[in-house]
DNA sequence: TTTGTTTAGTTAAACGTTTAACCTGGAGCC
DNA sequence: GGCTCCAGGTTAAACGTTTAACTAAACAAA
């Protein structure tokens, strides 16, 4: 059987309380005690029951993550390394992150994940884009919650997002360096932020290097970013604009499915287009050229949608809002244009 | 405050011991005070304290989901599929899966799992290859141990396993009955059983077939199956073999390398060159033409393995071995031999 | 009627922690 | 010496379940 406080407490030569007040770390105990404890309970191999903790303490030590069927099984790993991020940063508290996805066409109360329906969780971590209606029912329920890379106005959560604006103003900043005007940009369903700040970063530098936005150049009528989107928006693109020598795509995924029309259409890569991406998914390493992308550290936003939960529960501090810098990766689909 | 089972039994008007009863359905209660019950507890929205629950039972309700990080964070969404699978139908249980990730290189036995260290979980599952040294120090400490498509000789854990002979009988005697004799083998890390089994179903079906194995064609060596080796893989056996007319891939990730590999160096699929790969993780929806392939049942396999675990946990059945059949998915990337 | 059996419930201990309240033996002060 | 204070503990109740042991009522068998 496992050893409990009480073995441990026989052992040393102490009260369980006493046990007790060394396992948390009370600085009422003397050095002296604290040391015979300590040896009792490596020697005992002893950890602390979680189901007797959480019963007087009411909390479960659990922290959910939730996000949509489509996005855990997407190809790109992007939401499980956020999730990764989460749990190796849960690792060193004493905290079990519980993972479930949702349908993306939620929209019954009653198929609420059950550990919130049966409270198994002490807060839960959102990421990406999920139905209105799934935020509204946990809100009802009082549970705090933190948002990672994506945000809706109805609430004051927490947010941990990427910083989407810098990385469309560095993306597209550098396409103007390397000499390009004529910068299309692949988007899809404007209704996630995230694709929209990328969007609005990139209007914002053409604005500033004063190069006119022209609508054509723009596509986001794709339901879900990925490559056949991406593939589908290059073909319009180009079919009707010759003149694009840049293209500015909202993540990898579509970047790559515009790199496979490009090529499969004669274009070469990067001397008549050049092709950033963004998240940095390294999806494709078979891809030629290696992809110019905006890196978007995946763990590190797990990690710290993770840290602010935990201040989160601890000060309720529930108005905070993180932004994650991005970072550009220079590869090689991009290039100096070619007058 | 959340109902306790004191505040049902007070509304219900009996004693807590009845409402315990009723809620694992003891048959020693009459229909009429089950009734009452079970109406005071749908009022009172009561939920049993799993801290309680565990504190008494000394089970922790959890799983505990492994694998390594790299088959994490692969590119195809095959264990992810899994686990998911796992999830689902512990979702009818009472029982939450905690997935962790180990690194692919472990062997120090202090950085096991902490779930494992501090005993939070009930037991086990462990998906696809892991380190030996992993599971000897998991061993040893006497946890149940579901496998899913892994196996080793040194233990006698239920096994979940993908019927990895038939799928490889099944690829080979379809590109057979399709005209073909020159048939190539893309495999790698032959440690791993599941690879090892396609190559034999492929070997035998030959063998019955009276076509000699011709080990030119056969190549295992990569490290990993991914695109990147399955391009490789057929670089090397098609600049030396070229009579080979068609490809049996271990994986869809190889088939899909070896495909751009193909179509790189103008053989056209399917006239020239059949290629079949096996999983079905539907991973390039661009795959022009898509992928003949053994479909998996991946959520099926996760579904198993979860159920495995419970009868495990009950009847201590440890000597089980559940074999999931595949399927023949035919697409576009196979075609009758041209004579 | 007595005795035994069954049915449908109740009682109370136990599970392993945390923590408020309490205790005790000095040290410091007048 | 008598007093207060403090440091460093201990005691015991509480958390919300489960379950072995018990009981009371109803009924059957002798």
């Amino acid at each position: 059987m496992n050893a409990t406080i009480k073995d441990v407490a026989k052992k040393a030569g102490v009260s369980t309380a006493t046990v007790s007040l060394v396992v948390n770390n009370n600085p009422r105990i003397s050095a002296e005690t604290v040391k015979k404890v300590q040896k009792a309970i490596k020697l005992l191999n002893y950890y602390p029951s979680r189901s007797a903790r959480g019963l007087v303490s009411k909390k479960t030590g659990n922290i959910g993550f939730l996000l949509t069927d489509d996005h855990f099984l997407r190809t790109e790993p992007f939401y499980t390394r956020i999730f990764l991020g989460a749990e190796f940063e849960a690792r060193d508290g004493e905290f079990y992150i519980l993972l479930t996805t949702v349908k993306s066409d939620f929209n019954d109360e009653n198929s609420l994940p059950r550990f919130i329906l049966n409270k198994s969780v002490d807060g839960i971590i959102i990421a990406g884009k999920v139905p209105q209606s799934l935020i509204d029912s946990v809100c009802e329920l009082k549970i705090p919650i933190v948002f990672v890379d994506y945000t809706t106005n109805s609430n004051c959560c927490p947010l941990v997002l990427i910083d989407n604006i810098q990385g469309g103003t560095v993306a597209t900043s550098y396409l103007i360096d390397l000499g390009h005007r004529n910068i299309a940009f692949i988007g899809a369903d404007i209704k996630h932020p995230s694709l929209y700040e990328r969007l609005n970063g990139y209007k914002q530098t053409l604005e500033k290097a004063n190069i006119p936005i022209n609508e054509n150049y723009i596509s986001t009528k794709a339901d879900y970013p990925d490559r056949q989107n991406g593939y589908n928006a290059a073909k319009k693109l180009f079919s009707k604009n010759k003149e694009i020598t840049a293209v500015f795509a909202c993540n990898d995924a579509m970047a790559i499915g515009a790199m496979h029309y490009l090529k499969d259409n004669g274009f070469k890569i990067p001397e008549d287009v050049s092709v950033i991406g963004f998240d940095d998914v390294e999806a494709d390493l078979l891809l030629d050229p290696p992809l110019t992308t905006i890196r978007v550290p995946k763990l590190e936003l797990g990690a710290e949608a993770f840290r602010v939960m935990i201040k989160h529960l601890k000060d309720n501090e529930s108005n905070k809002k993180i932004l994650v810098p991005v970072e550009l990766i220079e590869r090689n689909s991009t290039g100096q244009l070619n007058k």
